[in-house]
DNA sequence: AATCTATTTGGTAATATAACCAAGAAGAAA
DNA sequence: TTTCTTCTTGGTTATATTACCAAATAGATT
């Protein structure tokens, strides 16, 4: 795999490294929601939250479509919801220092 | 979940997002590897290659363990390689203005 | 047209990341 | 013990990210 492809990977992954934009996919999963409902959830100034949008959309996970005056965002790639179920478990290994059975059974199911 | 937790997986993420880093997941997931095989894998000073796996130790994706003089880093939770599979998705999914079959096939098969 | 509302964009300051060099630490080899 | 090797840590500089405020845009309402 050549260094550009590895750089886009590794845009992908920055566009869900924080935890404003991690809150953002959450509450998309269950449904597409206007800026202001995911800035009330949030709870950041508008503006941030459009900007972590727009690290989101430019990364290619979620999508945008305009409905009157609101801006209706959704999950492109829904897959992502199945690393979280990893995640967790790297979580859960950080304290054990061996491979533990949360992680060798993560991402069979998602959480 | 709270602030905190979202805080964590963050953490995890970030610690994935960056070139060099994903360079070397790809090489540690067909066995542990010392820091010098890395470095020459990177191609970066090896005190950047260092640090760089120092993050990766403290987000709990490797570990160490000393041989003599070398430092071997192994993944202590592979599964983080089956997320790759929906990496590749979202990004042939970047070029598709809606949801396409490989992004909406991601995560079945790990690429 | 004037105004109001939802969102985006520009500007700025604070903080975080990343790369390299130089120096330190831990052991092995002499 | 001295020296060599492998790796880590400290220091510095450059770049990127993030947050908020203020201003601009797009479209709805009056």
């Amino acid at each position: 795999m050549d260094h550009e492809r590895y750089q886009l990977k590794a845009q992908i992954l920055k566009a869900l490294a924080h935890p404003s934009r991690l809150i953002m996919v959450d509450a998309l999963s269950d449904g597409e929601k206007c800026v202001c409902e995911l800035q009330e959830i949030v709870g950041a100034d508008m503006s941030t939250v459009s900007k972590h949008l727009s690290v989101m959309r430019n990364a290619g996970l979620v999508q945008s479509r305009k409905v009157g005056l609101q801006v209706f965002y959704r999950l492109k790639v829904p897959c992502i919801l199945q690393f979280f179920g990893c995640v967790e478990a790297v979580m859960a290994s950080r304290y054990a220092p061996e491979l533990n059975a949360a992680a060798a059974n993560c991402c069979r199911e998602q959480e």
